[in-house]
This record gives C-alpha cells, structure tokens and sequence, in this order.
DNA sequence: ATTTATCGCTAACGTATGTTAGTTTGTTAT
DNA sequence: ATAACAAACTAACATACGTTAGCGATAAAT
C-alpha cells in the first residue's frame, strides 16, 4: 500500500500542503482537483482527508503562512533605526527573495486568495490592507525627512508589491539570469527613483 | 420572455462577452459558472449557447481583444521617431489608462490566459512573449543611445508590466486618488528611475 | 397576414468534483 | 504475539457544471 514519504520532523499534512501550493500554482485553486493533487502525493484522494480537513483548509495554511512572515518581516524592520530608504530596500530585498525561494506559496498567496471564505477571508483581506498601511507610512515618514522624493506613498506601495510578483515570469522564462542579478537588478529600478533628483 | 437588452450595433453576444469579463474578474474563469453569467444577463444559462460556441469561447474573446489592443499600439509606438523614454512613456500610458478604462478585460487576459486551451493557449504566450521583446528592445536602443540608465532591459520590461496591473488595487480601494493622478504618479516613479543619473 | 428566422425556455445528460463511510493494511507499543 | 493506532483503500453520494435537444414565443421579412 502505497504510503506518502515524509522525512523526519516533516509531517505527513505538510508534505500534502506543499504539493498543493505546487499544484494551486499551476492550475489555480479552482481547477486543481483533489484527484489531481492525490496522484502528485502518490495516494488515492480519500486518503488526503486522514491528514487534513477540507480543500479550503489547504488554502488557508498557504495564505496565513505567507501572510505572518511578511508581517513578522515588517515589525522587524519597522524597529530598526535605519533611514527609510533602508528599510524599504530591506523590505523590498525580503519580498524578492520569498518570491524567489518560496514562489509557490507566495504565487498562490498573492493570486487565490479571494477563493477563501469568510471568516478566513475578511481576516486575510485585513491583514493585506494593514501591511500595505505600514509599509506606506514608512514612505510617507521617508518623504517627511526629505529622504524619498515626494511621490503618492500608497501608489509606490502598489507598485513596488505588483512589480516584484512579476518574478513570476523571471521563474517562468528559458534564459534566467542569477537570483542575485535579478535582486539587485530589481532593487536599482525601483529604489533609485525614490531619492531626491539633482 | 426575458430578452437580452442591446443598444444599436451592439449584438447579443457582445453584451454577454462584457458581462462575463465583470464575471471572471470577480471569481475567476473557473469559478464563474454559466449559470451565474445567466443570472448576470438576464436569461437562463441554456439561452446563452445561442449566441457563443463555449464558455471558453468567452475567454478567447477576451485575451485575444486585449492582446490585439495592445500588439497595435506597439506597432504604432516603434514607429514614431522620439527617444526611446518617450516611447517607454506613450507604453505605459497605454497600459495604465487601459487598465483603469477596461479593467474587466484587461484584468481578466492578464491573469485567466492560463484556462486558454491549444491552439489559442500556445498562440496567446507567444504573443506575450513577442510583445515583450519589443518593449525590452525599445529599452536597449535608449541604453545604447545612453538615454536610459543601463539596467537589464528583460528584468524593467517584467516590472513595468507588472507593476501596472497593480491598479487593479486601486480600483478596489476606498479612498481612491484621481485617475490622472494615478497615472502622473506611476510614470513619474517608473519613468524617473530610468534616467541616467548625475 | 403569413412565413421565416431569431431567441429564449424547460428538461435532461454526462461528467467531474469534494467529501464521507466503512474496511483493510501497515506500524508501533506492550 | 497481540492490541491499538495511524493511514491507506474501495465504494459511493450529493452536488454543480458545461452543454445539447427540442419546443414555444417573439420579432422581422414578405
């Protein structure tokens, strides 16, 4: 009988959620059946739900997962006593490399999670909103000190969070250039046009 | 018996084609049910297939009108003769103000191309895949003419694009800036870090 | 007024999906 | 060796979906 592998200190409900940012990544929530993701585990998909509860359930510890640590990410720098410059590019500089590291998660996170259901999905949309807030007060607090060019804050917040899911078609092309080219590449584009010209 | 409302020299087909863009946006193409598209327009979800093939037929409808869109104002933009950051600048302004003018459709060919089925499937990547060598070229010739700060044309190209389908955050947003804001203020943080600087 | 084509309706089919129930197999602890 | 538990299996259910067939109603053309 076919048994799901895991490694030790890797339970079995964790190798079943991985697969699936795999797969909701691939064909999007919706379209990924449980069938589907069953055979990627190697089981068939009864099976699935002596480790877990529900589809949807799947989704949520993808989403909140990504969710706290971009959260736990901004409390960290928000404390630094760095010029927002810097905290920006360090936030900036996180947000590539979870997209590059953990694309999967992070992909779905960004782009199924209106398929949640309340209460999951008020507390997710909250969560955005607030971590969008903070990250435009760190601008906004940037311009104040004549750091940052005067620029609409929650504008550059959207640009900056939208550009780097962009990574997605980094992972996506033939021709990649380095993780590390991309990051700093990224980071010059968009980090030199927030200082003050001349 | 319920009839589809058209104003002159709009058919049927195109008043269901422009409901089902609100439609997909919303919930996505694969969740978005014929029988909702129904309840949208007014009819039951067997009166649909009088005017259109398949519920896919629907989304080529839509990639291919806004992927053509946008392959024409290419062809237009490469031929005028200005430097280059002035072609990057008339691009992006298409782009943006397609985004805020025909958000449903745009929004909806930029992130459901996927549940395209071959041909159209392999069609519409290749397009993409065109359209985006193009800009990136227009981006070499400004960095060759040293109009443009040399970065790597690919890597601008992919956030650019990106970075303006985060409107699709604006349009949600409560306090909503003007529209041309909005774009004054985009072009000003992507266009400006594209100068040479000193 | 009668014909013709267009459009919408009801009913239904076949398929795919998430999930549950009940059972069997394999692993771990006594 | 055996009891107890975990994890897999088979079978099935209820529902939702895209789509077709066939018929009635409405509008357009003669």
């Amino acid at each position: 009988m076919a048994r799901i592998k895991t490694d030790i200190n890797v339970s079995r409900k964790e190798v079943i959620v991985a697969k699936a940012a795999i797969l909701f990544r691939e064909k999007g929530f919706k379209a990924a059946s449980m069938r589907d993701l069953a055979e990627s585990v190697g089981v068939e998909a009864a099976s699935l739900y002596n480790h877990i509860k529900s589809k949807t359930e799947l989704l949520h510890e993808l989403c909140f997962g990504v969710a706290n640590r971009f959260m736990q990410k901004m409390e960290e720098v928000e404390q630094e006593k760095i010029p927002a410059v810097g905290k920006v590019e360090k936030l900036l500089r996180f947000h590539i490399n979870e997209m590059v590291h953990h694309y999967e998660e992070v992909y779905v996170s960004d782009r199924e999670w209106k398929h949640l259901s309340d209460p999951y999905l008020s507390n997710f949309q909250n969560q955005r909103r607030i971590y969008r807030k903070r990250f435009a007060a760190i601008i906004e607090a940037g311009i104040r000190a004549a750091e940052i060019e005067p620029i609409d804050a929650p504008t550059a917040v959207l640009i900056f969070l939208h550009a780097i899911s962009g990574i997605e078609s980094w992972h996506r092309s033939k021709q990649k250039i380095s993780a590390e080219e991309l990051e700093n590449n990224m980071i010059t584009i968009l980090v030199d046009g927030l200082y003050p010209r001349k």
